[in-house]
This record gives structure tokens, C-alpha cells and sequence, in this order.
RNA sequence: GCUCUGGUGGUGUAGUCCGGCCAAUCAUAUCACCCUCUCACGGUGAUGACCAGGGUUCAAAUCCCUGCCGGAGCACCA
């Protein structure tokens, strides 16, 4: 099987189906995993020089190696040879009308006057778009199939045509005659041994564009499905390369993997895993309509997988400052760090007189409140008091757990969410804390440590 | 205009080919409750769907017809 991406950059969410499908059939069964990237077109697909290996990159995110990676812009000789052979076969002729009169003949059902050329001609001229003697627009090698085919899409379609402009590989930058898609892929997935394709509804006529040729050569097409686009809830952005690359231009996103982008790059710099990502791209089906996927989906994966590991600390965002007093005031906290996992130990949060905790969590004045491995304190004139309760208080008698840092000593953490920036104070074990250690900050949700600067961590947001 | 293709709960999916075991599966979501010193994890329960109308049949989500709604192609893009 194999994924044939166009290089234009980073990979988003909605491209790891292919990987993720193709790759998991291929580990089920024994498979191929080709990455062929289908860059022929240096003018209006432009490649990304980048993106080759950025794709790549993405692809291993996501769990899968791909056994082998083509670039058709290194083929192109390959493609030349059979439509050579093509030609010779009287399959093909080239054709310089101009594409407007031409699509008006088609709708027509008129052949072009090229379209009985003989093969000698044909390949005379082909060698001529070949050897760059046309420009662009003014020479075309059409396949040639049946012009009065009652879905217009498949009369004698486009199989080479002629771009001014080199490619931006520099292995590739003399070939002015470039194999469009459906020639390129056609040839190659026959000569890579594709057994199976899966492909987007956009290209439904493509298989059927391609059994001409495979017709002509006697071969036998393989196996394929189609299926919808694939939305994503949860962004306010387009789910487009393109829109994604102007966003970032224009200074709107930080890069491929800002938080609020709905790339690969960056669920993957929040801490999710790509097999979390695999997961629900698999549950997705093979459906041909177009399809929602909820990234909830891939939280709950993600959660699954990271929960047992994730330990435990305390965040506290936008901290109210609040004494802390009383005779039965314990020196210092110590919630574990994982509640099902004692045996990972607790961790220790000195208390001197203060702590902060998040506006919303303040009790009513005199009521009780829970500072969760702390104790019972309760909320006076502005200050808390310690009890002394027990954990009767939150068992029986309903006081609310909440969580808290020192007013002293604590980590300060930028923390980059899908919604924009947040900041707050950590408690001082966070910065024991590992870079790309995935944690959880109770009561907010999972985060991926991103850096640990001298006076700023930064973590991004995962999910709750 | 021509040609493809699809419509099962909020979302995704199973079932549709070979009609009955489907008063419709599973997951996610939402809401309760249990557990818990987190609104995490785990457990229990609830909510919620066969696009519409005809037809065939003892029996239709499944077969047929019509309609409605949607997606895609008809590029010298991929």
C-alpha cells in the first residue's frame, strides 16, 4: 500500500488517516508501507523543500516506518520510457490546442484534429516537449481513450504537459515535461507492486482515468476504495495547508507546531501520542462520506494511554494570595504523586504562611475548604485558619477539595493552550520535573513539559 | 448540463451484499450516582439514531421505486 503525498508542508491532523489505515493494515497483514510523494507539479503544487522530511517526520509520530520512500520528481525519466511506449502503442498523441478549446470539444464529444497524428509524429513532438523545445501551454500529450465517454472527466485526459518553471528540487530542476497525477501514479503503482489503494472521493475518477493506460500496458489494476474528508471539531481554524502556512506567515501562529495550529506538529508537542491519534483515525471506517472526527476522540485515547504515567502537581492560575494561620497549621503538604501508585511516594509542599488558589475556589467567608494533602482550613476575614479536621470533613461532612501552591517558592509556568496562552504558579516539586514529561496538573488536566527556563517553565495542554 | 458517490443517536461506527436472532452494536459525548483528599482513573445507570414517502413480503435499517438532502469530478492541481 502506500501514502502518496503531495511535499507543501507540515502534515495536519486530517492527513495521519492515510498513515494510520495503510500502516495498520500493513503491520495486520504483512505489508508494503510505500511513501511515494507525488511532487510534479513546480508551479501551482509548488513543493515544500522542507516538507519532505517534516512528513516524514510526521509519519514516525504517528508509530509507522515506512519500507520504502519514493520521490516521482526523481522518475520522471521512468515516465518518459512508458509513454515512449504508449505512443508507439498509438495510445497517446500530443496535442497543442489550447485547454479552453480542447474542454469545449470534449464537452461535445469532438476529437481533436491532433488526435490521429501518427505515432511517428507523436513521438517526435513528445520528444520535443521532452528535450523543453515548447512552453508551457503550448504542447500536451494526451491519453487517449474514448472521446465520447459518457462521463466527461475521462475523454482523453492530460497525461504530460509542459511548466516553465524548474522544480525546487535541484535533481529535478532541468525537466520542463512533467507527468501529471493520474499518469504519474498510475505507472507507479504498478511498478511498485501496490496491491491496494485508498484514495480521496476527489480522485474517484481517477482509477477509471488510469485503466486506459492500464488497458494499453495489459496490466491489472489494483484494489481501491475511497473515502470523504475528514473534519475536525474543536477549530476555529481551516484544516488546509495552505491556510495554515498563511496563518504562520502573517505572524497569526507561532509555527507548524503552535498550539492552536491543527497540525500534527503541535498534538504532538502537546504530549499526545500519535497512537492516540491512529486510534481514532481507525475508528473513523472506510465510510466515502465526509466524516466529523471529534478531537474528544483522541483525548479520551490519549488519556488512556498517559493517565497511569502522568504524576500529579499543583497549578494554580491567576493565584489569590491568602494567609494561612492557626495553631493546627501543618508545616507543609504532601499529596502523593500519583493517587493510584502510592508506592511513586508523595510530594512535599512547604508551607510558610501563605498560599495561593484560584479565585473561583475561595469558600464563602467562614466556610470550610479542603487544600488537597494539606488539611482543613477555614476561610476567615481573608485569611484561612487551619482546623484541624480530618478527612471526615471531606468524607462525611462535604467540604470541597481543592488545589493550592505556596505563596512562596513556586515554578512559574507559561502554560500555551489550543485557546491562547495561560500563566500560573507550579508547586516547587515541578521542577524536578523532566522536559517532555507528561504530568498532570490536578483539577486542570494533562500537560507536556516544554522547557524549563530560569525563571519560566513552559508546558502545553494537552486535554482534561 | 454531464458523470460518480453517499445519507444509522451530538460525533464516529457495527449491522445493509445473503430480509427475521436489530424495540438496532461498540466507542466517544452529555448527565446522574458509586469510588476517591482531583472535575483524573475505575465502576454503575441514564440520554440519544435507521433522511422521507410509497411498494414487495408473514417479516425491511437491510430488497425495489420516487422524492429530499449532501459530497465529489468534468484542470496543461495534487
Amino acid at each position: 500500500m502506500r501514502a502518496a503525498p503531495n511535499p507543501n508542508g507540515p502534515w495536519h491532523l486530517g492527513h495521519a488517516r492515510m498513515p494510520a489505515v495503510i500502516g495498520t493494515y500493513c503491520d495486520r497483514y504483512d505489508g508494503e508501507f510505500v511513501v511515494r510523494f507525488d511532487d510534479t507539479d513546480p508551479e501551482t503544487k509548488r513543493p515544500d523543500l522542507s516538507a519532505y522530511d517534516a512528513i516524514l517526520d510526521d509519519i514516525s509520530y504517528l508509530g509507522f516506518e515506512p519500507d520504502e520512500v519514493l520521490r516521482a520528481s526523481n522518475r520522471v525519466e521512468t515516465y518518459y520510457e512508458y509513454a515512449r511506449e504508449l505512443i508507439e502503442m498509438g495510445g497517446a498523441y500530443t496535442c497543442d490546442l489550447p485547454a479552453e478549446e480542447f474542454s469545449e470539444l470534449k464537452r461535445e464529444g469532438t476529437p481533436s484534429p491532433n488526435r490521429d497524428k501518427d505515432p511517428e509524429t507523436v513521438l517526435e513532438q513528445f520528444e520535443g516537449m521532452v528535450n523543453g523545445e515548447y512552453s508551457a501551454g503550448e504542447m500536451v500529450l494526451r491519453v487517449k481513450t474514448d472521446i465520447e465517454h459518457k462521463n466527461p472527466a475521462l475523454r482523453d485526459w492530460v497525461a504530460f504537459r509542459m511548466i516553465d518553471r524548474p522544480h525546487p528540487r535541484e535533481e529535478a530542476a532541468d525537466y520542463r515535461c512533467w507527468p501529471m497525477l493520474d499518469f504519474q501514479s498510475g505507472i507507479d503503482d504498478h511498478l511498485t507492486g501496490i496491491t491496494h489503494i485508498i484514495r480521496g472521493i476527489d480522485l474517484q475518477d481517477s482509477a477509471k482515468r488510469q485503466q486506459f493506460v492500464y488497458d494499453y500496458f495489459d496490466w491489472e489494476y489494483p484494489e481501491v476504495l475511497h473515502w470523504g474528508h475528514v473534519q475536525i471539531d474543536a477549530y476555529d481554524i481551516d484544516i488546509s495547508t495552505s491556510t495554515i502556512k498563511e496563518l504562520i506567515d502573517a505572524g497569526d501562529l507561532d509555527g507548524w507546531d503552535d498550539p492552536r495550529a491543527p497540525t500534527l506538529q503541535s498534538i504532538r508537542r502537546r504530549g499526545i501520542r500519535g497512537e492516540a491519534v491512529v486510534e481514532s483515525m481507525i475508528g473513523l471506517g472506510m465510510s466515502t462520506s465526509d466524516v466529523d472526527l471529534a478531537m474528544s476522540s483522541i483525548y479520551a485515547n490519549n488519556r488512556d494511554l498517559v493517565d497511569e504515567g502522568a504524576n500529579r502537581y499543583f497549578l494554580v492560575r491567576n493565584g489569590e494570595r491568602v494567609p494561612v494561620g492557626g495553631d493546627e497549621k501543618p508545616a507543609a503538604g504532601s499529596p502523593p504523586l500519583h493517587p493510584n501508585h502510592e508506592d511513586r511516594g508523595r510530594r512535599e509542599i512547604p508551607v510558610d504562611d501563605a498560599v495561593l488558589v484560584e479565585p473561583d475556589d475561595l469558600p464563602n467567608d467562614g466556610e470550610r475548604i479542603w487544600l488537597k494533602g494539606y488539611g482543613c482550613v477555614r476561610y476567615d476575614d481573608g485569611a484561612f485558619v487551619a482546623t484541624g479536621d480530618d478527612i471526615d470533613a471531606v468524607r462525611e461532612e462535604g467540604v470541597d477539595v481543592i488545589h493550592w501552591v505556596p505563596a512562596d517558592n513556586t515554578v512559574s509556568v507559561t502554560m500555551r493552550t489550543p485557546d491562547g496562552d495561560l500563566t500560573g504558579e507550579a508547586e516547587p516539586g515541578f521542577a524536578e520535573t523532566d522536559v517532555d514529561e507528561i504530568i498532570q496538573f490536578e483539577r486542570i488536566g494533562f500537560v507536556r513539559v516544554d522547557d524549563h527556563a530560569v525563571d519560566d517553565s513552559v508546558v502545553y495542554y494537552a486535554h482534561d
